[in-house]
DNA sequence: ATCTTTTTAGACCATATGGTCTTTAATTTA
DNA sequence: TAAATTAAAGACCATATGGTCTAAAAAGAT
């Protein structure tokens, strides 16, 4: 009899399913998900189709799991930078800054958000649900850090932080389109500073 | 012998280009390219199958074409707000206001031209181009207008009108993916008033 | 009335789709 | 070593895809 907790019976799995995941997350979020066939997944994901199933259960929730590890990885690897310590409003611009420069001129697929925002929101109610919460939640942080930048006197107390972080991550979101049609950086980043200037 | 140009030979027509055209566009718009099939796009339009092939050549061009008819109609009627006579920072207003209630509640499909750039914008370099253009189109636009706000004395000598148009241009492309995930009304009116308030 | 031209309807086609099933291989438990 | 369990590979399936072809219908030209 077997005494340990969750022990491997029989063949062990030949992939990671961390790995497989984030290489579902790159593709879907360079094609979409309709554009995305299940054999071009599979041969990027490098496993067996019987794998994808039996781990993911089918596209569509493979799909809604490369969502939520964009969130937990990417998307969170900006939002971070606003907790950093220092000058909280240097960290916003810093977040901007980064998320309007974020990938290299070669592939500038945007921001799997905002692209599943597009080709979902309307007609599909359980993910426009998951892409709201997670606006809600950027919203809610970039608030945070501004109510600390006034907190340290970089703003004015008239400021109405709630207001402001929703329009920045409107923002936010115009940028990522913005960059999918090559829009060049100098523009991208203009468009930050103009952002930025409504503050002081 | 035919003595009239452009007589019709043959059976005639038994639809209206324009009309099946704006019926592809408004599906196409509503769904986006992929997940929009052939059979769906023929019932919506209400013609046969060839006569799509004769009429708009495939499924591409007729995605193409829908496109340009959603520039030279639903977008060109919120751009000639602007030119309207008057304010034309109250004009700037009311474009974006307009922008940011464009449909009813029941059918939030965003912008068909802010949808194609997340669907097809870093894959495809054709549409990717049409999209960029028509942005610039429209930041010129705004550009204009925000020089004759100046002219009028509305707005101050210094402001760089090239840059708050394109902010402006992001904002709205921003907003259009607000309504997609149902954000209420009163957020996306204070996004406009959050970014007209920079002007004073 | 006959010939042409064009439209319409839908059968048809090769291929692609997401998903399931079967077989074989690899490993643990007993 | 035998039984049990799980993974991998890919055959297989029903259906859907974009696109073409055929045939009949409807109009004008002569």
């Amino acid at each position: 009899m077997c005494h340990y907790i969750n022990m491997a019976k029989g063949r062990p799995q030949e992939f990671n399913s961390q790995v497989a995941l984030e290489k579902a997350m790159n593709l879907f979020w360079s094609q979409g998900y309709e554009a995305t066939g299940l054999r071009d997944l599979l041969k990027h994901m490098g496993i067996a189709r019987q794998s994808m199933y039996n781990t993911f259960g089918d596209k569509r929730s493979l799909f809604l799991k490369a969502l939520a590890h964009y969130e937990k990885t990417v998307s969170r690897r900006f939002l971070v930078k606003l907790d950093a310590p220092g000058s909280p409003l240097e960290n916003i611009r810093e977040a901007l800054c980064a998320w309007s420069c974020m990938e290299t001129p070669e592939s500038q697929r945007g921001c799997f958000l905002v692209n599943s925002i597009a080709e979902f929101g309307s007609q599909d109610t359980e993910i426009a649900e998951i892409l709201r919460k997670h606006t809600d939640y950027s919203v809610e942080m970039f608030a945070q850090t501004l109510e600390r930048a006034k907190q340290a006197g970089e703003i004015s107390f008239n400021i109405d932080t709630l207001s402001i972080a929703r329009m920045l991550v409107n923002t936010g979101n115009g940028l990522a389109l913005l960059r999918k049609i090559q829009t060049s950086q100098d523009v991208l980043d203009d468009i930050v500073e103009r952002s930025l200037a409504m503050l002081r």
